[in-house]
RNA sequence: GGCGACAUGGCCAAGUGGUAAGGCAAGGGUCUGCAAAACCCUCAUCAUGGGUUCGAAUCCCAUUGUCGCCUCCA
């Protein structure tokens, strides 16, 4: 069984191929910074985080690129919005987002370049189409020019004729087409710029992913990917400059991540319904919204809300729950349950790989877990020994690694973590009252921690207690 | 107006020709002093209408509905 891909491209599931064997070079287009990073981001950043663990663990090398756009309309208008230095904007919100990738778990890419410091490669993909007549200069901006790309429209399947350009847009009457889009644009007064062979300014919107491509993976790169409201203009616009110069196919692979909406309506900000990836994370562990992103096709939309985020948070602690440690007294299993057990953990092995291969079919790889989960608490509860846990727990240790899960078991933050050791001791005079039967004021000890966010389990040997996730 | 995606039980969600994975919730049971956790059991014929086929959730056509893109957007 090999992978294979869904490609933007093609519109098929591609068997996956790499153009130097046992290497991938992967390409995801990174934000704008201008603004906080919201869980839609984090959703595009954990797909692709998911698809780059997963390679690695099949065997691949991955040379994973992800940029920042750090020159911008939005970051110098919010810029002098705020009265603050532009470049100084951008680089606090870099750093923000890599802190958000970070608290997601998500592993920090190989490299991420950034716009204003592909300038000379920049400005040499702009000469050389003007060189080729792709493009052409009008007083200070430079356009590429549509009509010259027969290819034009080869990714997101449109025909020029059938774009309305301007319908919503004023057009700018300097352009030969109406679709012909900036690579090049001048700087007005007070705008941060670069000299040029054109004039001073700064680069349009599309050329820096198509030169930071060009620049750090080479002509040809296996994946390229972006939500999937990227991929007209923005992956359209970034096939023909590439290939405009190099006459060379661009990327192998497109994929596309889908919208996460809020109520079947994409978060915007004209909607003031964003979500910020630290509001999220200051309410959620980052686990639930990486199984808010695994339960579904990483293509399809995913609707947030107040139910799937419970359900994410209960999923969460049937997983943790498998992670428990035999009983101390356990009899251990029979040979054959034993076996059973391994053939088990073999079977959930290969159904997680065939779910995976499958164009990353995360909840049927979830699925596969699940057996294994189940398969593990009906030998802890048979009487399975640790040692007999080891092999299963191991396994399941690495296909939730594999998805980036981190499992850890909830506990209080900072100050209230010092509370532990009264909690023991509380827990532990409760076991004395159980001792002695007084049930009375044994439960009210452990109905006082649960307002207080303990969670007490009576077992034979005594009692244990874990902070309650929330 | 053009392009595209999707529609599976109360909810989330796999499944592209042979009679529907998994999870959440719910109900019943075991365990427990009572709980919790865990385990066992129960719980769908796949938007609608046609068609192809021995046989379709899975292929074709139509209809309805939802969403995305065509402007900045992960």
């Amino acid at each position: 069984m090999t992978l294979r891909i869904y490609n933007t491209l093609t519109r098929t599931k591609d068997p996956f191929t790499t153009i130097e064997p046992g290497k991938v070079r992967l390409y995801v287009c990174g934000p704008t910074v201008y603004a906080e990073a919201h869980i839609g981001h984090a959703m595009s950043a954990l797909v692709f985080d998911i698809v780059r663990r997963y390679l690695e663990w099949s065997g691949y090398e991955v040379n994973y690129v992800m940029n920042y756009t750090d020159v911008d309309d939005k970051i110098i208008s919010k810029a002098n919005q705020l009265g603050e230095d532009p470049f100084a904007l951008a680089q606090r919100y870099i750093d923000d987002y890599a802190q958000n990738l970070a608290d997601l778990n998500v592993k920090p890419a190989t490299l991420n370049p950034r716009a204003t410091q592909e300038m000379d490669c920049i400005q040499n993909m702009i000469a050389r189409m003007l060189e080729q007549n792709r493009a052409y200069a009008v007083d200070g901006d430079v356009y590429y020019r549509v009509a010259a790309d027969k290819n034009y429209g080869q990714l997101s399947g449109r025909k020029l004729e059938d774009m309305n350009a301007g319908s919503r847009v004023q057009v700018d009457d300097r352009k030969e087409n109406p679709m012909d889009f900036a690579l090049w644009k001048s700087a007005k007064p007070g705008e941060p710029a670069w000299d040029s062979p054109w004039g001073k300014g700064r680069p349009g919107w599309h050329i820096e992913c198509s030169a930071m491509n060009y620049h750090h993976l080479g002509e040809q790169i296996d994946i390229h990917g972006g939500g999937n409201d990227l991929i007209f203009p923005h992956h359209e616009n970034e096939i023909a400059q590439t290939e405009a110069i190099t006459n060379k196919q661009f990327a192998t692979f497109w994929m596309h991540n889908g919208m996460l909406t809020l109520k079947n309506e994409k978060m915007s900000k004209s909607l003031g319904n964003i979500i910020s990836i630290k509001e999220f994370l200051s309410q959620h562990p980052a686990d639930v919204m990486r199984l808010l992103v695994l339960s579904g096709s990483y293509r399809g939309p995913l609707v947030y809300g107040e139910d799937v985020l419970n359900q994410a948070e209960q999923v969460l602690k049937r997983l943790l729950g498998a992670k428990k440690p035999a009983d101390p007294d356990a009899q251990g299993l029979s040979a054959d349950r034993d076996q059973h057990l391994k053939d088990t953990a073999a079977k959930t092995a290969s159904a997680f790989k065939e779910a995976m291969d499958d164009d990353f079919n995360t909840s049927g790889a979830l699925a596969a877990i699940f057996e294994l989960v189940k398969a593990i608490n009906q030998a802890r509860s048979d009487g399975a020994t640790s040692a007999q846990l080891a092999h299963p727990i191991s396994v399941f240790n690495e296909f939730t690694g594999v998805l980036g899960l981190k499992l850890e078991e909830p506990s209080s933050a900072g100050a209230e973590s010092d509370a532990n050791a009264f909690i023991d001791l509380l827990v532990k005079l409760r076991s004395d009252l159980r001792a002695e039967k007084n049930w009375a004021l044994s439960d009210k000890v452990r109905d006082g921690l649960k307002s207080l966010g303990v969670v007490i389990e009576d077992h034979k040997d005594g009692s244990s207690w874990s902070w309650e996730r929330n």
